[in-house]
DNA sequence: GTCTATATAATGATAGAC
DNA sequence: GTCTATCATTATATAGAC
């Protein structure tokens, strides 16, 4: 592996580790056996590694979300797509423990998160307008009826995790279920199946 | 107003401005138009700063969740309620934008942390069980259906302004009543006056 | 209580030899 | 590509005069 990557990885665990804020590029350096010289032939500074370390982020998302063509998804689909998230979101943890911080510091990354977390939204959100169309939802007499479940399933996609932490909780595998039964809990209502 | 109190403001302003990373303890006092040294009289350390500050805003819960005696709570009501804490959160902004970060850093504030919001809940559960007993929620078969409905609303209680901010979207009436119009929907299925 | 002055350590980042 | 050496800057924090 080449030395970029192998900095994005070091990076990435150290800032999972201490927060990224506590974790220098000297650090970082150190932790690969490296000279600090050295890091900053390969990278320009401390920021692009962020940066790059999100990048990875979104290129998890973009496999994430992009199901099958033309296969109609179930809700137990939609459980596992969030059970993955998770998966992704613990991969990358000082990402939401930071992410407001983040994004206020540094304008650029701030634009990018935006436009790569909207368009995860949509392809999020054609799940559920699959779902109406499958009659797995109820045809519902409110037309932002979709959208809104929508918007809530994703808010816990997204902050769960935090939501954990925040509670002194464990990130355990029966912590996350919770989760997800809390998203499955919030769909009963509008199921035709269940 | 002592210096003490003081300091909290600037800094709080600055917090919410800047991060609390971004600004230092010469910050603060350059604001105060005091020295760095004067401020060292008045505060051991930065972290003793922000534990203060968080303080303050347990001390606004505090008063957010102290309900009238024997008064029967409306929907309405837990609305206006989560449209108080969303100014809570306002004036506090850099505490959710770093929330996890900051616990992560000071165990002390960790744990003085979890178990206030851990206090906050239960008050905030017990809304829910108003709810219930005055039969403005249904009777449901699964007994930890109000338990749930809770959990959710707490949930955009807490987490609305992040997710705003990470939407890129301004911090104005309209957005913030979003939310509450989210919570709205999903007790909808559960109430019996709506 | 408030100031000036300062100690100490760490940070991000660069220059130049190899 | 990698190193050593180093810089300028900033941060937290303290000592001691007033």
């Amino acid at each position: 592996m080449n030395t970029f990557e192998r900095i994005l990885d070091t990076a990435l665990e150290l800032f999972n580790r201490s927060g990224s804020e506590a974790v220098s590029t000297n650090h970082i350096a150190e932790a690969m056996g490296i000279s600090p010289g050295n890091l900053y032939y390969h990278v320009h500074n401390k920021d692009e590694i962020i940066r790059a370390i999100f990048e990875r982020l979104f290129t998890a998302w973009d496999t994430w979300l992009s199901l099958p063509e033309g296969v109609v998804p179930t809700v137990d689909d939609l459980a596992g797509l969030v059970r993955v998230n998770f998966e992704i979101l613990w991969q990358f943890r000082f990402v939401y423990r930071e992410l407001n911080a983040l994004i206020q510091h540094d304008p650029q990354l701030k634009s990018r998160f935006i436009q790569v977390r909207q368009r995860g939204f949509a392809g999020f959100r054609q799940l559920f307008d699959g779902f109406a169309q499958a009659g797995i939802l109820r045809p519902g007499s409110d037309p932002q009826e979709v959208q809104r479940l929508a918007e809530m399933c994703w808010m816990i996609s997204e902050f769960w995790l935090p939501t954990l932490e925040i509670s002194g909780q464990e990130i355990n595998p029966a912590h996350l279920q919770h989760g997800v039964e809390l998203m499955l809990f919030l769909l009963q209502p509008y199921r035709v199946d269940g």
